[in-house]
DNA sequence: AGCACGCCGACT
DNA sequence: GTCGGCGTGCTC
């Protein structure tokens, strides 16, 4: 056998010689692999986990694939780690998200691969079984737990004692006596989902859709597939007839969450469907839960995990199907580190797999409503909701004539309504995506304001806790009685409303109303969360105060009237999804009300009534705003019919960072030659292969966290490659130094 | 990302 | 004189 077969058969721990190289992928900020010696005692293949020296220090990395050569002077590998191997598909699918999103792969190994490493070894589970000698004496307790032993299976000492309601001393004893002996158990096995378990009725429609799903699920094929369906129209239940064929059919399942706290509440959803939960995956598990979860997924044992964006990046064995839940949902952008859309890279994901994706909403993105239209996705709708339920009727407030009384914020029609529907019995909620008692602190004698000492913000005032909060970089200080400038008493006002405020206003218009105040910032976490929203849904509580949280994919059957406070908010903040943004919002909340047996309804607090928003959503004509705004976005060049990417140059010298990002600038305007596109003059009207660099501009708040930021947009045609562009950027402008960093955003979704 | 190296200010 | 702060560069 000759070397180069040898290192294929992956037999190259014969010779007494380290006899091959590997290409290793570390986790940390390159883009290239490393190539260490492979030592003869150890074997290893593409995928798999080894223990290899980086610099001074020990680290884990994935061969990324074998090189030959003899390795003479290379670092050697350790040792091969007892992780399942990275699977092909996923290595590729790294690959990919890293070119794309201009990350180093490194980075985009350390998402998928972090969480089976960190948390360690798992603890050796410790079992006892019956030796079948009797103890030297036998006492009642002795009797009972021996009684109690299961014959089949090993039990924990704990589990023992509690099935014999004894002692663990009791438990003790026996195994000194040498009738218990201890054994190791293996790894905890949880039942697996059964796509029978519960079969609900559905609707014609909700029947035809399931149908083309499940052929989806069935056909181990590359399918996207849109599926629309109008809030309260039963979607969960439509894609579950797909999660059940597709586990039916031996495959895996990923169901993306844009929030963790939807998951819990999808949790009771789903075993009420499968009989079982389904592994979770999201940022607030324990480090050891994680890693469970990832071996699971590795091993085909989980059969389906429902996640946050980072799901997206466990190392399942046989994919069948992913669902993007509110595939709208901005949350899907993970704006830290690696940047990249997980609904994107989700259908991506689903190409390499081979399998079918679909994207759920009642309102979907412009991206994929256009994607559907040009048939690359399959497209199923929900026009009506489930059980012959009515659509809420949404009637707009003109701020214009039916103001609120100065310093109030609750209009009198939408006070009448309110009243009216607590004398009913019946429950409401206020809508108010403002978090905190009021925005905005000032003096009222010296016209001092509450800034945050690290952001250009203002600082929030929480009467609850009595603190001001910045709500960009988490600093608390503790709201005064004197003001800090002028010294005066008395004096601090504030101004504008936030939910804890409106929540005072509310209470004083109806005292006797069971009230609840829900926003992100609710202390207790996501159990408590989870409590207070099962709690809305059984009715304990007849008026809800909330910001956006209480607004998705929540199901409160008692609810019947939802007053938006302020339909305005977000309608005028210059980015190019503002409209599409507080559509989506807007119906998402509204829809919350009337998915019981009673008709629901919805008011619009606005001073502009006639904006095309407020008119799509009070008509209904959701298909003219679709069109309209397809056709601005067209008209601009902007995605899904041209390339948007950001560039983000931060630092603590405000004119350093700003002097960078316009020598950027410029070296992003003068392309090497032979770069493959033409970049627009300097406020020039782009031609329609051009690519336009704009900026750069300080960006809107201009300091957070203590540093200053400088924003570039780069916009391109959608056949140029905007990575390629990124990069040759990159390349030609200077090196960073200090503390200054750039940021690049492919496809950005803020522009703040 | 993490770690060492090197260069500057302050203090056992 | 050294300790240690951060800025810079490299990791097969």
């Amino acid at each position: 056998m000759d070397r180069a077969r040898a290192h294929e058969a992956g037999d190259c721990a014969r010779g007494p010689e380290p006899c091959a190289v590997a290409e290793v992928l570390v986790p940390v900020a390159v883009d290239q692999t490393y190539s260490y010696a492979i030592p003869p005692e150890v074997r290893v293949a593409p995928g798999d986990f080894v223990a290899v020296p980086l610099g001074a220090r020990k680290t884990y990395g994935v061969v990324w694939g074998l090189g030959a050569g003899s390795g003479a002077n290379l670092k050697r590998i350790e040792s091969r780690l007892d992780f399942p191997p990275l699977p092909e598909k996923l290595r590729d699918f790294l690959d990919w998200v890293a070119t794309w999103t201009v990350a180093p792969r490194g980075m985009a190994l350390r998402m998928a691969a972090h969480a089976a490493v960190e948390a360690g070894a798992e603890p050796v589970r410790i079992g006892l079984r019956a030796t079948g000698a009797a103890p030297a004496r036998l006492t009642e307790a002795r009797r009972r737990a021996l009684a109690s032993l299961p014959a089949d299976a090993p039990v924990s000492k704990a589990e023992l004692a509690r099935l014999a309601g004894v002692s663990a001393s009791v438990i003790d004893a026996l195994i000194d006596d040498g009738a218990l002996e201890p054994v190791a158990l293996g790894p905890e096995k949880t039942a697996a989902p059964d796509p029978d378990f519960y079969r609900a009725g559905l609707s014609d429609a909700q029947e035809q859709a399931a149908a083309a799903l499940r052929e989806a699920a069935r056909q181990h094929e590359f399918k996207p597939i849109l599926l629309e369906g109008v809030t309260g129209s039963g979607k969960t239940e439509v894609y579950f007839e797909a999660v059940a064929e597709a586990i039916a059919a031996g495959g895996q399942v990923l169901i993306l969450m844009p929030e963790i706290a939807l998951t819990s509440q999808f949790r009771d959803r789903f075993a009420r469907r499968f009989g079982v939960p389904p592994a979770e995956w999201h940022s607030e598990l324990t480090p050891r839960r994680r890693a469970r979860v990832w071996r699971a997924a590795a091993e085909g044992e989980a059969k389906v995990v429902a996640g946050a964006r980072s799901a997206l990046f466990l190392p399942f064995q046989n994919l069948r199907l992913i669902v993007v839940d509110e595939e709208h949902e901005a949350a899907y952008k993970q704006e830290e580190g690696v940047i990249y859309h997980a609904r994107d890279m989700a259908v991506v994901r689903a190409r390499i797999e081979r399998c079918a994706v679909v994207l759920a909403s009642a309102t979907p993105s412009i991206e994929t409503r256009e994607n559907a239209r040009q048939g690359r996705y399959g497209y199923l709708r929900l026009a009506s909701r489930f059980a012959g339920r009515q659509m809420p009727a949404l009637k707009a407030i003109d701020l214009r004539q039916h103001g609120a009384a100065r310093g109030k914020w609750i209009s009198p029609p939408l006070e009448e309504a309110l009243k009216h529907n607590l004398a009913q019995g019946e429950q409401s909620l206020l809508f108010l995506n403002r978090r905190g008692y009021a925005p905005l602190t000032l003096c009222r004698a010296c016209g001092h304001k509450f800034e945050c000492p690290n952001c250009s913000a203002w600082l929030v005032e929480h009467r609850f806790r009595r603190a001001l909060v910045c709500h960009h970089c988490g600093h608390v200080e503790r709201r005064p009685d004197v003001c800090p400038a002028c010294g005066q008493a008395d004096t601090l006002s504030a101004c504008g409303p936030g939910v804890e405020r409106l929540a005072e206003e509310a209470a004083a218009l109806a005292p006797e109303a069971r009230l609840l105040v829900l926003s992100s910032d609710m202390p207790g976490g996501t159990e408590r969360m989870r409590a207070e929203l099962q709690a809305i849904a059984e009715q304990k509580f007849d008026l809800v105060i909330g910001t956006q949280l209480v607004a998705k994919g929540h199901n409160f059957p008692h609810l019947t009237l939802v007053g938006v406070v302020d339909a305005d908010i977000g309608l005028s903040n210059g980015d190019p999804r503002a409209a599409e943004r507080t559509f989506q919002l807007l119906n998402q909340v509204a829809g919350r009300a009337g998915r019981g047996e009673k008709p629901g309804r919805a008011l619009l607090q606005t001073w502009q009534p006639d904006h095309p928003v407020l008119r799509a959503l009070l008509s209904g004509d959701f298909e003219r705003f679709y069109a309209e705004e397809t056709d601005a976005r067209r008209l601009a060049r902007l995605p899904p019919f041209g390339r948007l990417a950001g560039v983000v140059v931060s630092g603590s010298d405000r004119a350093a960072a700003e002097v960078f990002a316009r020598a950027l600038a410029r070296a992003a305007i003068r392309p090497p030659e032979g770069g493959g596109w033409s970049v627009a003059a300097p406020g020039a009207f782009p031609g329609p292969d051009d690519v336009a660099v704009y900026g750069p501009v300080e960006a809107p708040i201009a300091m957070v966290r203590g540093k200053y930021r400088f924003r570039l947009l780069i916009k391109a045609p959608r056949k140029a490659n905007i990575q390629a562009f990124l990069r040759a950027m990159r390349a030609r402008g200077p090196k960073p130094v200090k503390d200054l960093k750039v940021s690049l955003d492919v496809d950005p979704q803020s522009f703040l």
